[in-house]
DNA sequence: AATCCAACTGAAAACCGTTTTCATTAGATA
DNA sequence: TATCTAATGAAAACGGTTTTCAGTTGGATT
């Protein structure tokens, strides 16, 4: 839904909450993130530009972001998640799992599949989660040299 | 890779682990469920023919069988994880997020999306999960009589 | 500019699923 | 039967998230 340069500020207050410094400094990183972060790093982040910042309002402000559909939120393993800033209206995400960086992707065929599954099973089918898993490119390159490399968004866990 | 009628008793015993009470209480109800279930339901039932059991022996039991690949978890909203029996080698459900009751389907044709994600953002791509969620046909016809109905696996939160 | 109140805030505590620790118990093998 | 190690359950630890609560603040109203 969202335009891709959208003003979250705006957006927010748009729909009825305030705008405070707290706030501003979630979404200022929010806005700024390249890769998915967990609310404990985007704390961390947020609070360089408003250092009292609690771990409490982060989860707010997350909340209201998802429910107005700014931001997505990744499963990883070890009930563990991660928070993404939301560019396609429909998404789903590649991530990496050495440093989590992920691409998000609207394009997946499923229709077909979904109508055969609720075809033979009955069931009335409404939503899906679907996430893919590997190693990005920059990740691959530094592979070939370096045993091992965490770089900022890290924290991902392998699947399955 | 695990015959549908596989005996998960023998099955563990052959991977070097030994058979005990304990366990035994527990591969009786993994193999009995007819939806997936939390370590918590698992505690509760395996219970009835066991009672000394303990949680921790659920979840180590629970871990050994995914291990072997006899049982899947299966990711819900709010960090809640279930456990299913797995029947295909690579296996997907489907879940009904009013009873929790869930099919497995291997058939997930996605090897050409994967395939032109790959090509189009460099990432080297080496698993996915894919849940897809609905309402079983036993509670859409419920759901003309009834307002709501909870059955043995519930625990289902909604998806996005 | 001063007042007011509901929305908002951060700290601390509660929560909840899962894992670790540890002293004890009990299979399996000799 | 004796022995040794894997396995066990209770309790505590853990980590992410949510709730509670008393104090603060944005912004509409005066």
């Amino acid at each position: 839904m969202p335009p891709l340069t959208i003003n979250l500020a705006l957006s927010i207050n748009r729909a009825g909450y305030k705008s405070t410094a707290p706030r501003q400094a979630v979404l200022r990183v929010v806005t700024g993130m390249r890769s998915p972060l967990t609310a404990h790093q985007i704390l961390i982040r947020a609070r360089r530009g408003y250092p009292p910042l609690g771990l409490v309002t982060v989860y707010r402000t997350l909340e209201i972001l998802l429910a107005l559909g700014h931001v997505r939120r990744l499963h990883l393993e070890g009930g563990c998640h991660t928070y993404a800033a939301a560019n396609a209206s429909h998404g789903h995400y590649l991530i990496c799992f050495r440093c989590g960086a992920a691409v998000e992707f609207s394009q997946c065929r499923m229709q077909g599949m979904v109508r055969g599954l609720a075809r033979r099973t009955g069931y009335r089918i409404s939503a899906h989660w679907l996430e893919l898993f590997g190693v990005c490119p920059r990740c691959q390159r530094s592979a070939r040299t370096h045993t091992s490399q965490q770089e900022g968004a890290a924290h991902a866990h392998s699947p399955r």
